[in-house]
DNA sequence: AGGCCTTGCGAAAACGTTTTCGTGTTGAAA
DNA sequence: TTTCAACACGAAAACGTTTTCGCAAGGCCT
């Protein structure tokens, strides 16, 4: 077993001091290119490489974003964190990955932990806990501290830091308005509880399209999933009322849900009834038929989340206060789940 | 912004010494009562939390372990991720991800960059190109450095270490058996090219339960996959064929494109044919008709290894040689991709 | 020969901890 | 009064770097 050497080994192998080895490796001019060779022949000899621990000590700097998400095995959440290493890679950041599990209390104990040196700033979207809590306490502790936060997708107004989030409401809006352009007029919506910001900002798009078109919103074709386990039936039901001819749902698990429980029921998608889902992810992709969707491009939110963070990591001191907040457009995807004029 | 305090400012603060603060904030029966509630009085005023950095660089150990798989935007890598970081943190390690997307050069760099001080260890599955090029010198070093490795999923024998793989070829070969003994006879596979390992175990099962059964092998029926954006055309290619009334598929996006192009060729899954696929993810669940597949428990992957590392790690010394491999059992989940009699 | 500049290198501080080993003061025992 | 233990605390080393500064030796110029 080698261990990894270090400076002072090679300082006493080669009878020179520390700094002469340091100074040598770094190619140094106040070192005479004699020693200078032989120093660097010998790191090189015994592989040596800086410790990064030591250097994040003296440096101030970790080179190392933590990013802190309610869940990894979620194809969104996923497609984030591929953008924010692409990014961090290329810039010589590294990237540690927490999961708040939609709690609120782990999303603290993350944050605590990863703020005590071990990052340089953070990537993060908040827990459904923690937007129904509304405390954010935590999150500006680490802004105080001079770490920066980048908030993407479910944000919130109540902390100042940059944010990347798509515009939920307009995509919301661009797709019902779609279904309404195809001559739809019963159109049902199935969302989350509106304390999930991108829920709500959704239902909104949605009441929006319909007053924009002079529908009267019918409460019984709005549907809040409060539960995920349980959202088969209320779908069901919805399906079943027979009541609506096209289906809006705010994630890829809704509308296969829905696209399943109509076909359980002898509905078929689309000739019976229609369905644009949200997020274009794996099950929109090979579901059966296809499912029209709203794309968010999650690397280009992970790219330009984590492009912001480093630029602010970068800047350093200019402490420039003027925090933005970026959008990243969204398109609508139109494949077999809905039919077309 | 309040910085965060040290206990140098600490201890200048109220005219101790540095050694006293460190004490008192430990509960060190050395300090009198009266300091060291006047110490933590104070620390906890100014919300003190020891520096990672700091500790691990005196210590000797981050408290971080290194993962390092192809991708993440991948359900089952995104589950094995789940896990690890479920028992990382209940021991109260923090995980960094890399991706090395397939590379053998960013393994490579990802593992150097992150052997030099940043991880205590390393949780990895190999990228195509390292088992291809069957290049392991980066894996073999580190561990010659004494960091403990667990290998998962894509393992190889070239390297001793831990490692925690499902029966592949038994997995496969249980699955090709349930298809034999619904009726099936013409039996089709749809794997990756053999360097892939997981990929050639399955091929091996699938071929072992046509032997046992004494069928004869056609290779007409084996197609292998390169480079996925074209499996389309090979597959369709199988269906067109009609040789075949099952199809066992290496992977989930193999048997779901089956599905598909059996779809849009006017033959009905499971009526016409059958399919059983690989990976209990996103896609064999919410696809319509639901796929039949081998179920390979990511989180308990995931935990396993994340356990075998870190109780490597906690036994640091012993310098237990014995490297043991893990089998995590799989299971057949049959859907409605498959008749049965 | 004296002064000065260049060259080449080492000592030491700094980053923030923990821990070992002194050391001075106090009180009690002899 | 002397001795010794207990007590309370500080100095310093260590982890592995980088970097500033100081210093000695040698060469050159006057």
């Amino acid at each position: 077993m080698r261990k990894k050497v270090t400076l002072k080994q090679i300082a006493r192998e080669l009878d020179v001091s520390i700094s002469t080895v340091s100074k040598s490796l770094r190619d140094s001019h106040e070192i005479s290119e004699d020693t200078r060779l032989k120093v660097q022949a010998f790191a090189k000899l015994y592989n040596y490489k800086p410790n990064n621990i030591a250097l994040s000590l003296k440096n101030k700097k970790t080179k190392t974003i933590g990013i802190i998400i309610p869940e990894i095995v979620h194809h969104f959440f996923a497609t984030v964190i591929s953008g924010i290493e692409q990014v961090a890679n290329e810039n010589g950041y590294n990237v540690i990955v927490c999961l708040s599990d939609e709690s609120f209390d782990k999303e603290v104990i993350n944050l605590e932990m990863l703020a005590n040196g071990s990052t340089d700033g953070f990537i993060m979207s908040l827990s459904k806990e923690t937007q129904q809590k509304k405390d954010f306490h935590h999150i500006q502790e680490v802004i105080n501290q001079g770490m920066p936060v980048v908030l993407f997708d479910r944000v919130t107004n109540d902390v100042f830091c940059d944010k990347v989030i798509i515009d939920d409401k307009q995509a919301a809006f661009d797709a019902v308005q779609f279904l309404i352009e195809q001559g739809f007029r019963k159109v049902a919506l199935i969302t989350t509880v509106d304390y999930v910001s991108v829920g709500k900002l959704r239902t909104d798009g949605y009441k929006e399209a319909l007053k924009s078109n002079h529908i009267k919103i019918d409460e019984d074709l709005i549907i809040k999933i409060e539960d995920i386990d349980n959202c088969a039936i209320k779908i069901e039901n919805l399906i079943k009322s027979q009541n609506c001819d096209a289906i809006f749902a705010v994630n890829e698990l809704f509308a296969v849900t829905a696209i399943k429980k109509a076909a359980q029921n002898n509905l078929k998608v689309p000739d019976d009834i229609s369905v644009i889902g949200f997020t274009d992810g794996i099950i929109s992709q090979f579901s059966t038929p296809s499912i029209s969707t709203v794309s968010q491009n999650g690397i280009k939110m992970g790219r330009k989340s984590a492009q912001m963070l480093i630029d602010r990591l970068e800047l350093e001191d200019e402490e420039n206060e003027q925090y933005t907040t970026e959008i990243i457009e969204t398109n609508l995807i139109i494949r077999e789940s809905t039919t077309t004029k």
